[in-house]
DNA sequence: CTTTTAAAAGTTGTAGGATGATTGGCATAT
DNA sequence: ATATGCCAATCATCCTACAACTTTTAAAAG
């Protein structure tokens, strides 16, 4: 069986070599690429395959050009952008259901695997949380929400976990924010969060995943609530 | 406060109403588009510029084009191709347990939104799947073991979830088709199957997630067991 | 008439050059 | 020191040409 010579053309060839630059970080995220002359050189190909190597890169999101100025690396994470774009057009209560389904799993995973660290900057989380609530600032009780949760799904140490959580927690909290910032009233579900702390600390995975079953019901009615208006 | 003037350049245009037509199904998947002379037309734009916005689509998997033929819809789905490069480079096991988080909530929702035909979709799999053990046939028993999981996710009626869960388990599978290929004993799991779909049947929503949690406790043991070779 | 072969047309891949649009820095003038 | 205008750098778009590959067509051979 004579293998079909699976001849890479110079675009993908080119392409596939600034990903490897910046995946690996030799060409950091949110520094200035060289510019396309010096690319060209490098790589050894026309304008036109490099323009089309590198405008693959900029529609998946991993490059960003800015006229007159240059090309700057926007993300080394290929799936960020992609599913950022899918889920902002996907029903918000379709994205909260599998949102439960990654950050339950999570619980499960983190009540395992926490760290000492993870811990402490769970507690902290909690702590700014009720902080904010106290004094109803909306953007500290937000950020430090988000954190609490991103801080049990890096916990879990499943990499592809992590990464197709950040996106969808960014979409969802997108939207709270714009709902709040029509002066709805809020509540921090300290308790709750207490308790989902305590179950990940004591490597209770059943406790954690139950827990945060009741968070996710609480915070899908509240959105819908808010929804209504 | 003045919004920037977020011009959108010729390229990401022609990229956008080109993703349009293929996702409205006006060229439909597997079909020839039209020669670049015409697009060039079409669109209003030189080559280059057309080039670059195909290229963008080829790199997210959406077309494929093979030089002196044409250029062919691959997908309707911007998610699929790049999920699925990432999870072939994501460690199985991280990506069962996401298969894990994503089914066991499919099978929650499905016991709430199942439809007659997704019951007797779900009977037909598992009669199925007891034949080709019965006969041991490797093919038969994937194919239609994939149909019955895949036909739970669809019945949980969330495309999100369908669409992130369909690249994970093609990827697993085709790991589990390599390792079945050398000759490995496999036993179908009927009794569990059963116990899934009556729980399905029945609605009830934390039967379907336990019986779900055994299974893939099991598919990760035998996964474990084929890979020590 | 059928099959084989060769030419031709069609299509994508790559190269190179030219011009327009935007940005950023530099030098000049106020 | 600040403001202005000029200039260089850089990306965006267009154009033409040729190469590589595929499909179709037509001619030639049997």
């Amino acid at each position: 069986m004579i293998h079909k010579t699976n001849r890479m053309y110079l675009v993908e060839q080119v392409a596939s070599q600034i990903e490897q630059l910046i995946e690996s970080g030799h060409w950091p995220v949110g520094e200035k690429i060289p510019p396309e002359m010096e690319l060209m050189n490098l790589f050894d190909v026309s304008r036109n395959t490099l323009r089309e190597a590198i405008r693959a890169l900029v529609h998946a999101g991993l490059l960003e050009t800015k006229q007159g100025s240059g090309t700057i690396v926007r993300s080394a994470n290929p799936l960020g952008a992609t599913l950022k774009r899918y889920i902002k057009r996907s029903a918000l209560l379709e994205t909260l259901d599998v949102r439960l389904a990654l950050e339950k799993q999570a619980a499960q995973l983190a009540a395992e695997h926490r760290t000492a660290t993870d811990l402490s900057t769970l507690e902290a989380c909690i702590q700014s949380s009720r902080e904010a609530a106290e004094n109803g600032d909306y953007e500290q009780f937000i950020a430090s929400d988000i954190r609490f949760h991103q801080t049990i799904v890096q916990a879990s140490a499943n990499q592809l976990l992590i990464d197709l959580y950040e996106p969808m927690v960014e979409i969802v909290y997108s939207f709270v924010q714009d709902l709040m910032a029509m002066d709805a009233p809020f509540k921090y579900e300290e308790e709750l969060h207490l308790e989902l702390f305590r179950a990940i600390r004591n490597q209770d995975k059943v406790e954690a995943a139950s827990y945060m079953e009741d968070y996710m019901k609480i915070l899908r009615e509240n959105i819908m609530k808010l929804m209504e208006d």
